[in-house]
RNA sequence: GCCGCCAUAGCUCAGUUGGUUAGAGCACCAGAUUGUGGAUCUGGGGGUCCCCCGUUCAAGUCGGGGUGGCGGUACCA
């Protein structure tokens, strides 16, 4: 006894890793309907590509001699060659695009959504499995394609349901960035690893603070953990700069509020970077979205590795509480920018891309807990339940159920053993909006009991004894057997 | 990866200085009701007290190691 337990196989699911229900998967849909209807509304077509790709495709996270690389799930197909679990949509879109560069139309503007994989530790809201719903303009140099990408994102989470106010598009420019380096003197491929460890550190200023950053840039910090992270350790001088840049470069519209092309004006591509970003800003203003929905911020950093100008990320603003009332920061639920050198490197001549993804799932529990419509709407309803009372006329019940389905009403006999009162449970689980009742008494009559769950539950909360409850039978009828799919179809009126 | 905290029923948790057969609420199943969801009452099923080793007459409880979870931090294409 105790061996066969033993050998039993524990059901779970691995790590990070989460079975999706009837309900969340009816809202995500809403989600996703709702998301695409705003980028065919801005002209993007829809493309899928394979969740597995060549690993040397998805970018320089090649398998280093025996090892896969860590964070990508990784395999050797029987050729031996490496595969890979896409990890983001971005990589698998610029292989699509050099692969079937000629029959393309530039710019290709194109969207699409699925799962991706990250091997890596999960956390609240972080899965090693989750979507991602990306957009991109392929083969546009132009700051007005980024705008356009901005714009989209802002329209995009106000028709989700989250208010104006409740979120904003930041812009940044990785042109910029590097042009604050060259001004502290961190040039030349020597300094690579310390302008890494500084863009690491500018990144983090909304969650550590001013404070946070500057021990960061400096000597480096010791958090509440007793951890020690070693910093860039630059000059006061240089510290003092960035974070003047990161904070004090609050732009008004058009304008830096202190001298940015004065501090940048040492390095042309940082010149570059600003006029881009402000090119931005003037499109996006001129097209009627304010500073409260697009703005530049100077501390936003996003990934490390492609993106090459402009920078954005969609973070929502507010604060709510969770279920233990602690108070929760969604942050960033999007991100994106301008990757000119990805599809580079399939080809020998460069295209200029430009793109956004949402998280799905991430913006997905944000969504419920503003409680935006999209995916906090009523749970379907269940099938009408055609009791089996009595086991010799299956027959009949399922002749039922098919005039039912053929009127196009969502049916089922209940295909159980369990007696009238577990089959009345069932339908109640299933969120049934009726039952339909035969026994021998109603077939001697050639009637259907049909009972309203939906009324009938209402009805219960006014009847407190049981005598009461069984007496009144509330919300139930008779009727000939004849009329049951009117009668069904007048009930699910009634529902609405 | 590093630091800290935690692990008892499906869920939330009690469990005394180490001491008989490990409990509660909720959930689930059944009966009260020849044939009716809810409420109430009664009963029932369900446990490797995370795993292994050790200390002890005796371990859910103490010690060591492991695994898993949570929080922070690092990384995050």
């Amino acid at each position: 006894m105790s061996d066969q337990k033993k050998s039993k196989i524990e059901a779970r699911s691995p790590r990070g890793l989460a079975d999706r229900d009837a309900a969340e998967l009816a809202a995500t849909g809403r989600m996703l309907d709702v998301i695409r209807s705003v980028y065919e509304l801005y002209g993007f077509e829809a493309l899928e590509t394979p969740a597995i790709e060549y690993t040397d495709a998805l970018g320089k996270f090649l398998p280093d001699q025996d090892r896969p690389n860590e964070g990508v799930f990784s395999f050797q197909d029987d050729d031996e060659q490496w595969l890979s679990l896409r990890y983001d949509l971005t990589a698998p879109l610029a292989r699509y695009v050099a692969q079937n560069f000629d029959r393309l139309p530039k710019p290709f503007r194109s969207y699409r959504f699925g799962n991706v994989y990250r091997n890596e530790k999960p956390g609240p809201g972080r899965f090693r499995q989750f979507m991602q719903f990306d957009a991109d303009t392929v083969g546009a140099a132009s700051p007005a394609a980024d705008a356009e990408i901005c714009m989209m994102a802002a329209d995009t989470l106000e028709k989700l349901g989250i208010p104006r106010g409740d979120y904003v598009i930041k812009i940044n420019s990785r042109k910029v960035l590097d042009g604050v380096m060259k001004a502290i003197g961190l040039e030349g491929d020597e300094n690579a690893g310390r302008r890494l460890t500084v863009l690491r550190a500018i990144d983090k200023m909304d969650r550590l603070g001013p404070e946070g950053v500057r021990q960061l840039l400096g000597p480096g910090r010791k958090d509440d953990s007793g951890d020690f992270t070693k910093g860039a350790g630059l000059a006061d001088d240089a510290v003092a700069t960035i974070l003047s840049f990161t904070l004090g470069g609050q732009y008004k519209d058009g304008e830096p509020r202190f001298g940015l092309f004065e501090l940048l004006g040492r390095s042309n591509v940082g010149a570059e970077g600003a006029e881009e970003l402000l090119e931005i800003e003037d499109l996006v203003r001129d097209a009627g979205f304010g500073p409260e929905r697009i703005r530049i911020d100077p501390s936003i950093v996003r990934g490390l590795e492609y993106y090459t100008g402009p920078v954005f990320e969609a973070d929502l603003t507010f604060e709510t509480k969770d279920e233990k009332g602690h108070p929760v920061r969604f942050g960033s639920v999007g991100g994106g920018g301008r990757y000119d050198g990805l599809i580079g490197r399939f080809r020998s001549d460069n295209t200029p891309a430009t793109g956004f993804s949402i998280g799905v799932s991430r913006l997905y529990a944000a969504l419920k807990l503003v409680g935006s419509p999209v995916v906090s709407a009523a749970a379907r309803l269940g099938p009408v339940v055609v009791l089996a009372l009595d086991r010799d006329h299956i027959a009949d019940y399922q002749r039922m159920v098919a005039a039912l389905r053929n009127a196009g009403v969502s049916a089922e006999l209940y295909l159980g053993s369990s007696g009238m009162k577990a089959q009345m449970k069932y339908a109640d689980k299933r969120n049934s909006p009726a039952v339909v009742i035969q026994g021998s008494d109603e077939r001697a009559k050639g009637e259907v009991q049909i009972k309203d769950l939906i009324e009938g539950a209402r009805a219960s909360a006014a009847i407190s004894t049981n005598e009461e409850w069984k007496s009144a039978r509330p919300a139930q009828f008779s009727a000939p057997e004849s009329e049951l799919v009117e009668h069904i179809k007048a009930l699910l009126a009634r529902q609405g």
